[in-house]
DNA sequence: ATAATTGTTAGGCAAATGTAGAAGGAAAGG
DNA sequence: CCTTTCCTTCTACATTTGCCTAACAATTAT
């Protein structure tokens, strides 16, 4: 059962509940919401409605309130996406996509150097 | 006027239209799909007029055929594409992207080498 | 108690997506 | 020429997505 692309709408709410790392309620989504977007709770309640359909989240009632409790672990979607996305756009290769971030975009050199140490970690790590 | 984002239908398309860098017909399109999928050469026509309103490809007909030319540039799309994936999925950050590859799949020596000379070289490269 | 408030459920709707059949015209075969 | 092929254009349609209004229930304030 391969667990479903999440659409930019029902990520966004998820991303948020999944950075609360806790049951959560439709409020406490509403106000972490990027900045200046707004929603009205309706439709907030609306995506948690289809996050629960596909899986994603769990609902429970605590007395008025609707909590909702992450079902997917955030690392596994994430990963999963990353992959897929990489292999739509750049054909499996991490190069071309750094490659393309790179070339938008100067990073700095800070960045950069931290870049090239995380990956030397990962390495040697690696081989043991 | 901010480019629209493909899904996925239309991007794959796109993408076989970037691959052979040239006019291509739906003939063309339609050989080089995804090996097993298999599309209606009128599905591929659809696609192909949607990418067309959104400004992705202009069409010129030689004889009885259509002729489908880019109109977006790679690069440019795939760039934007990228920045925005970061953003959603890992807060803009680069290294958390590859944290969640690295973390799901053991990347051979070969390649976390390859890449960790490549980020070298751009930062080497960008500070002049 | 009553009214106002707040949260939820139901239902709905326009636009976007994935996919294709019906139809019409040009080209190719006989 | 007439028939068979192909290709395109049109139309259609079920689903999914992004959002919201109407209605209802519980809670709070007056």
């Amino acid at each position: 059962m391969h667990m479903k692309r999440l659409p930019d709408s029902e990520l966004e709410i998820m991303m948020i509940i999944w950075e609360l790392d806790k049951p959560v309620t439709r409020m406490e989504i509403e106000k972490h919401l990027e900045g200046d977007k707004k929603l009205s709770p309706t439709t907030i309640l609306s995506f948690l409605a289809r996050l629960e359909e596909k899986g994603f989240v769990a609902v429970e009632k605590e007395g008025k309130n609707n909590v909702y409790i992450a079902m997917v672990d955030r690392e596994i979607y994430v990963q999963k996406e990353s992959w897929n996305i990489l292999k739509r756009l750049y054909n499996n290769s991490i190069k071309s996509f750094l490659t393309a971030l790179f070339d938008s975009r100067e990073l700095s050199d800070r960045e950069l150097l931290e870049l090239e140490e995380f990956v030397r970690e990962k390495r040697l790590e690696q081989r043991r």
